[in-house]
DNA sequence: CCAATAATTTGATCCAAATCAATGCTTTTG
DNA sequence: CAAAAGCATTGATTTGGATCAAATTATTGG
């Protein structure tokens, strides 16, 4: 259930906002995104836009941790990338001018701000930095990278569930890589599970192995992982 | 090897990059373009620009099939994408300001024109509209979404192979898809095999398998597909 | 055109992950 | 707070694709 919050209309109150591609912007048309923003609140589960609605304009994530994923023909949730606070969502499909071919699922609670297609339209043709911005941002999404190394039917479970816990822990600071590290996962078995692409069942035996090789305890969400190098070298030395 | 050809240094003897991106430009604006454009010719084989190179500019395909492919630490080639004439080549590095993370190989012989970055960088920032329009190709990418379809590991090889033929139907015009459709295809059966993801042992097999069920006839480089609407079918149908 | 070499296919076996089934844990919720 | 429901793990078995080995078919070079 979306919950509007008229109180929450201004950039002012969201320093994340600022911090994206809007930074290019001066303070005309940071106002112009201010009037015309629509903050939204969701729970985890919910969908902020769904495959094959039309976009609606750019989402920018001030609060919260996303899911993107498709649907197969059963109806199994397939998920094949992430979004963080202070990431804008929505761009690909808008910028292609095609309906979305992804769902976006809230992990966690968000608070999500949608600037709505004409004020991107009119921001886009206005500041042309702004554009240059959004095609740097367009270029440097990881999604085709890190599916190579997820989803690769050549790699072992293993070493696809280490690479997940390697780019998952590139989201959290990490101030001493020789300490101990703490990750909470934001979802389900099911969902990590979908991420490297094997069945729940798999997943849990993998995350076996890795508790008995000691790179890694899962205790429901939580995960340690003992040495960050340690997994580091595994993801490395991937046989053929 | 590389061959330069000063001779072919206009656009105007090829028709091809004008419809791209470029369409954009005004007179002026070709003529930069023009006067910058360094044409090369490839033999099949050979790399247009390697994984880890600085980005040169923009590549604009006048001629030719280009396999984007990434080499694992054993020296494997594993394709992950295509491009074809009258397409541009090298952007995502270039916008994304990293070093090239592919490496794009000829497949067949090629004429590629550079665009030096300079020139690009001139160009993106003189006509704003030109901006828009990379935009719009970068997020058109198929790669990400073709990804979910050949290299998914809880699809069985079978449908991965069906899926890779339909994307590569999609290239060649389909005047009646009832009639018998030809398809030539560019590359041997390891790049193939790379492409979803297999061994070239597999490979062998499952295209035994769809000969055996009727689908499509291999016999060397050239693919004969009985009816398209099957393999779509086929294709939809999938296992969960 | 034929030998040499490389690419591809076929055969036999093995193994990682899927599947099917049952049990143990967490959350819900009445 | 306990029962129910959903989520997660473990066990037994099957299977699709990998692997290793050998045969066959293309391609290349003399």
């Amino acid at each position: 259930m979306i919950d509007y919050h008229p109180s929450m209309k201004t950039c002012a109150d969201c320093d994340t906002c600022l911090k994206v591609e809007w930074s290019e912007l001066d303070r005309g048309g940071l106002e112009q995104l201010a009037n015309s923003l629509k903050t939204f609140y969701y729970q985890p589960g919910e969908a902020i836009f769904n495959q094959s609605d039309a976009p609606e304009g750019i989402y920018c994530i001030g609060q919260g941790k996303i899911l993107l994923c498709q649907y197969d023909s059963f109806g199994n949730e397939i998920g094949f990338g992430m979004a963080y606070q202070g990431e804008t969502l929505g761009w690909r499909s808008f910028f292609a001018r095609e309906n979305h071919t992804a769902t976006a699922l809230a992990l966690t609670p968000c608070r999500i701000c949608l600037v709505p297609k004409s004020t991107v339209h009119r921001l886009i043709r206005g500041y042309p930095a702004l554009a240059r911005r959004f095609l740097r941002t367009v270029a440097k999404d990881r999604g085709p990278t890190e599916s190579l190394l997820l989803r690769n039917p050549r790699l072992p479970a293993r070493i696809r569930l280490i690479n997940l816990l390697l780019i998952l822990c590139k989201n959290i600071y990490v101030p001493n890589s020789n300490e101990e590290l703490r990750l909470s996962l934001p979802m389900n078995r099911q969902q990590l599970a979908s991420l490297i692409g094997v069945r729940t069942e798999t997943l849990s035996r993998t995350i076996a192995v890795l508790h008995k090789e000691g790179l890694a305890r899962f205790h429901n969400r939580e995960v340690t992982i003992a040495n960050h190098d340690h997994l580091v070298y595994e993801s490395s030395r991937s046989k053929r």
